[in-house]
DNA sequence: CCCCGAATACTCCACGTGGAATAATCTTTA
DNA sequence: TAAAGATTATTCCACGTGGAGTATTCGGGG
């Protein structure tokens, strides 16, 4: 059990899961797939490995009991300790209220696009708001799916999240190309 | 000169900046912490000088000529390459066109905020706001400033990207809260 | 009934990052 | 003018990630 070093977000993931029920890293590796929640959170079965046994040694989980299915190698169940709770729910209220920046990419690419003619970036976004158009899509549509199947919207208000801020990119992106195409934006 | 490895962000700054006239990577720092571009890419200058290297490595930009001011420890100046240019439009060009997920934690934390009691989310969220606000402003005042100078505006169309993103972000977050302190949102 | 491929369940290594450490020199203040 | 602190310029180490690798076992087609 060394110190607190701070939780990642996969093993935010792997605590959540084990708030549920004790199970096996293979296990949440499957659930979280079938969730869909690889789109939250980088999942990768050996990221997901070292992730748990940082969890155990910071003490937030335990390795309760190995049970071999078949002649399979053997699976180790962990089971969350009353630590790791505290811990996962320290880092939602934390992530909730504090904005962090995670330097995402794009804006260091609009910031250097004045390196490139004005037509190509104009082709390039076209080429971007295609892209982003079919992930609106595909939210939408998962939102249909999840609302016919009776889903609780609180299970999924992250969906409606990705929506929107989506949808604030998309207008931007077409502004801007309309800006360099008019001219009204010096290049 | 080792096989292409994906370029790092910061990888890209630094070339950004050798594309405007050679340097040493101390100059390059100091040159990105007044130009603000700290707030685009992560900039630690452990992490400059091993990316700097591994460039060479790449081929991307050569060591071209040491001076020394003062009795200072030798510095070493670098020179973007006809490889190093090209990578660096191929990476602009990549980034623009197409969007990448990054994974960001803030929608992590929101679909496993029914973990959460609904009165503690409302809270976390306005702590939230009243953060994204103070952000909000900043940005509005740089650009006020940038305006006042005359940069021209190509040189910071990022700092409108991110007054967009925002504004989405606290409209969607303020509209959450209000669902969750209705009732509208069942919990 | 046997072989091939997919699934199960993990291990290991190379790489990039961040933060601390270092060491010299310049500046400021008492 | 001497000590304290900031700046210059860089090195080093520990950690987390990702991708490839491994070994077994189950299921389906010829």
């Amino acid at each position: 059990m060394a110190r607190a070093t701070a939780l990642t977000p996969l093993g935010v993931a792997a605590l959540s899961l084990l708030v549920e029920e004790p199970m096996h890293p293979y296990e949440m590796y499957q659930l979280l797939i079938a969730r869909h929640e690889d789109r939250l959170v980088k999942v990768r079965p050996g990221t997901l490995y070292h992730a748990v046994g940082r969890l155990e040694e910071q003490g937030l989980v335990a390795a309760t009991g190995t049970d071999r299915g078949g002649n399979r190698p053997e699976r180790t169940t962990y089971t969350i300790s009353a630590a790791g709770r505290e811990a996962f729910t320290k880092w939602l209220q934390d992530m909730l209220a504090a904005p962090v920046n995670e330097y995402p990419s794009f804006p260091l690419a609009i910031s250097e696009a004045y390196n490139l003619p004005a037509g190509v970036v104009v082709e390039l976004l076209e080429r971007r708001l295609q892209a982003l158009q079919e992930q609106l899509d595909f939210l939408v549509s998962g939102e249909e799916l999840l609302k016919k199947k009776g889903v609780e919207r609180k299970y999924w208000i992250d969906v409606q999240y990705q929506q929107c801020t989506l949808q604030a990119e998309i207008a931007w992106v077409r502004t801007l190309q309309v800006q360099l195409r008019s001219g009204e934006l010096p290049w």
